[in-house]
DNA sequence: GTAACTGCAAAATATTTGCATCCTT
DNA sequence: AAGGATGCAAATATTTTGCAGTTAC
């Protein structure tokens, strides 16, 4: 617990962000979670502590520094995980796959899973790849 | 242009909907459109015809009946698209590689791309899988 | 004729923006 | 002290629901 905070105050810091109690927070959710979270996730585990707002903000603000990135779900939702080590800004390397459970809803990150390569047609040009693995995960098997 | 309205028409039938004029428009609108189309789109091409909630609730019969689907996107929007004929009720087969050009933000079907098959760790159980394929398309390079 | 579909109004949700105040550095 | 971050209010945008009138079959 102690050093997951210590963690993310570094990470911060890294990031040329303030150090704030909604980042530290909030960057400790998905230091701590597994998965990925959605918006109304950290605003429940937050215990709705901060505004909306600040929720939107921070997430923007981490989002603009590649420290988390958001994860395509088929149903609307906007899932949001953490990137790793190697994303730098606005690029990522996030290549594994990611799992959306239809029993607890949630979204785990199968790091094991590496997002196969694809052959593109002719004139395409390939600049990022994303798989998302539906069924049901090993918790509630 | 006249046997995709005809095709249209057949579809409705063959999913027991009744054939009126916004389903009718709107199937049509997929079946000439090579790619997947928002909402926005979708009211955009109308030329605003109908009425925001009919699109709405057009979209959600097609989809209950597996005429179209969703295609999970990073950004928020979602966009839909038909899918193959092989679609029953509420599973699909529709096993093709998605691309969303990051210039024009249209996204197209690639039809000759099979998503490649994932092992997952022991436990999780798979129930479809998607991939979607950001960059730049063959007509913005 | 009946059941289903549409359009309008309005409710419920989700997201963004402006601004005064507070906190980090 | 200064710049940035937060919270509140309010503006926008998106999606859902109820209901009366209309249309498909």
């Amino acid at each position: 617990m102690k050093d997951k905070d210590q963690r993310a105050y570094q990470m911060l810091k890294d990031n040329q962000l303030s150090v704030t109690d909604s980042r530290k927070n909030i960057l400790g959710l998905f230091l701590h979670s597994e998965g990925a979270l959605a918006h109304a996730d950290i605003e429940k585990k937050t215990g709705e502590k901060f505004d909306r707002v600040t929720v939107y903000r921070t997430l923007q603000a981490f989002m603009e520094k590649g420290i988390i990135h958001t994860i395509p779900t088929a149903d609307n939702s906007i899932r949001y995980a953490l990137c790793k080590d190697d994303c730098t800004e606005g690029h990522h390397h996030d290549n594994h796959v990611h799992f959306i459970c239809t029993v607890c809803n949630r979204t785990t990150c199968l790091a094991s899973v590496t997002v196969p390569e694809v052959e593109l047609p002719r004139g395409f040009k390939l600049t990022d790849r994303q798989m998302i693995v539906t069924g049901i995960c090993i918790d509630c098997r």
